[in-house]
DNA sequence: CTTCGTGCAAATTATTTGCAAAGTC
DNA sequence: GACTTTGCAAATAATTTGCACGAAG
């Protein structure tokens, strides 16, 4: 139950995708209300929520953020947005970072490993709490 | 209960760093398993150990990993092993990437944002995967 | 004796899975 | 009709918390 490609199962896929289009780095149950709000029309539970990000992160389309709070967050994976966060352990502000340290060492891991996305996150207190 | 800072609780704390010393980015019943075995003499709870590892994270000691597998893993925050991650999407192997995107980076924010701990993990797939 | 740390058991929370019903070709 | 996707409810797994006890100053 795991592993199902599927070839044209696009609509929760895509409804997920459009979520995240519109909220940045949302959980699983973030996503949920968003589609409950937005697609009235739809039918959507938290399982096929998750089971669309599985497959959507499975084929590199999203990837996983993990703000150590406990929740697993999702992005979307384009080159267009691409960017990092720094999270305030405090207050937990999360503040984009576009800096991207990556391109260096994506050349220098290139023959051994094969790239599907990577993350880069700053912990430590913004600037009201430290 | 949260929040216990103590002055000098230090039992099961240098307990836990002891384990992470030897045990690499290890999980909290990991840690647990590895006192049970080593420390004989002493009771521990996986309780405790949570209790530790959240303290040593509250004070910088420990950074907490994400490998995107549903578990937190830890590891010491000290400069000297200073390291970050690829981690196979397929079949999990962990490697070691001693290069570091960081000290750039760490510069331009310096102002606005003050850092206790970073992560950066690649995922992807690892040489026998891909 | 008072304060802090502990283990245990129970609670909480995120995520996954079995299964039967509904949708699609 | 065969195959895939879905939602629901139940299961699983990681982590946290309440509480009563034990250790330390």
């Amino acid at each position: 139950m795991e592993n199902a490609p599927s070839l044209r199962n696009v609509k929760s896929q895509n409804a997920v995708l459009e979520a995240l289009h519109q909220v940045n780095h949302a959980t699983a149950s973030e996503i949920l209300d968003w589609l409950k709000v937005t697609q009235k029309n739809m039918k959507v539970s938290l399982t096929s929520v998750y089971r669309a990000l599985n497959h959507l992160v499975a084929t590199s389309q999203v990837k996983p953020l993990n703000f150590n709070d406990g929740q697993v967050r999702y992005e979307l994976n384009t080159h267009a947005m691409h960017h990092h966060h720094m999270i305030c352990t405090k207050c937990n502000l999360i503040q984009v970072l576009d800096l991207c340290p990556f391109d260096d060492i994506a050349d220098k891991v290139k023959d051994t490993f094969s790239i599907q996305y990577h993350n880069f996150e700053l912990f430590g207190l913004c600037g009201n709490c430290k």
